[in-house]
DNA sequence: CTCCTTGCAAAGCCTTTGCATTTAC
DNA sequence: GTAAATGCAAAGGCTTTGCAAGGAG
């Protein structure tokens, strides 16, 4: 069911040249790039974190293309949105892991993952029934570690992006 | 099922009065002002809307004040979070409407909603696999209107808040 | 050759912070 | 009376924008 990180890349790149040649769009290296580094990652990166990423492989892109391409990708629905609850939006590939939820603790601020293919089938039949197609969905749950010892480790808010 | 606004409005105000007794902090009038307005309102607000309204019923609060109260109110899970796309956080109350997802529709911007009890219990059982005890939680979907014209209709992105 | 994109730097906007004053308990 | 909260204004940080130069189709 799940797909690996390279099959997805090429398979996202794929949809990518497409919708960029019916819309007349370019299919320039930095959006190639920015594209890449969202599929290459495993988890969820906010503008910076791809910004430099990016420039550490040397590539010259500014941080403008980066915040142009992730609205473009955003809009042919390539990437979702997430918002943790640290004021500011992080990004992750839509293809291959759309039926997964961010559960952030509000006292160490981590953040977790599930997986859910029923919850998946429920948000898009929701989506059916009010008359919307479904591009991509984000689900973030806020509550507290029951661990309460790891959980204290951590500092609040700091933790993991 | 659902309760009537003035019911939600006062059974959050004693709920609130609690959590500030129970951890030493105090109950301003400032404090209930933001949480009443929130409870009051059928739909998400943002922190500007929410100073704009309390300042137009002569309450002379301000912006710091309401920013304050907002991280306080969703510390302790009576107000929710939401990241409708717009770049900026919007707030909703958590009780009585803890079951809903917010449509979003990236051609017009325009925000629906659709409730299920069902999704809330999935929500529920999956942050309990992962140790978590649930506060609140918040469902976006991004896609589009199947109803062209209503959609058309109206300016992306300057739509609903 | 044309028009889309990039990149820089500046502007914009939401949100947070420092500090003196006020206030709940 | 005392620690917590408010309010103002300034700072902060993420994101957007204007415009000239560059590049894909």
């Amino acid at each position: 069911m799940q797909q690996n990180t390279s099959e997805l890349t090429s398979q996202a790149e794929t949809l990518f040249r497409s919708y960029m040649k019916a819309e007349g769009l370019r299919c320039t290296s930095e959006r190639i790039d920015v594209l890449q580094e969202i599929y290459r990652a495993d988890t969820h990166l906010d503008a910076d974190e791809i910004y430099v990423r990016l420039r550490q492989q040397g590539t010259g892109i500014s941080r403008a293309t980066v915040y142009h391409t992730l609205d473009l990708l955003f809009r042919i629905n390539l990437v979702t949105r997430i918002d943790l609850g640290h004021h500011h939006t992080h990004y992750e590939k839509t293809l291959g892991v759309a039926n997964h939820l961010h559960i952030v603790c509000q006292r160490c601020g981590k953040v977790s993952e599930a997986a859910s293919g029923q919850l998946a089938g429920m948000v898009e039949s929701l989506s059916a029934e009010k008359g919307f197609t479904l591009g991509s969905f984000s689900l973030q749950v806020f509550g507290e570690c029951r661990d309460k010892e790891a959980c204290a480790g951590r500092a609040a808010g700091s933790a993991a992006d």
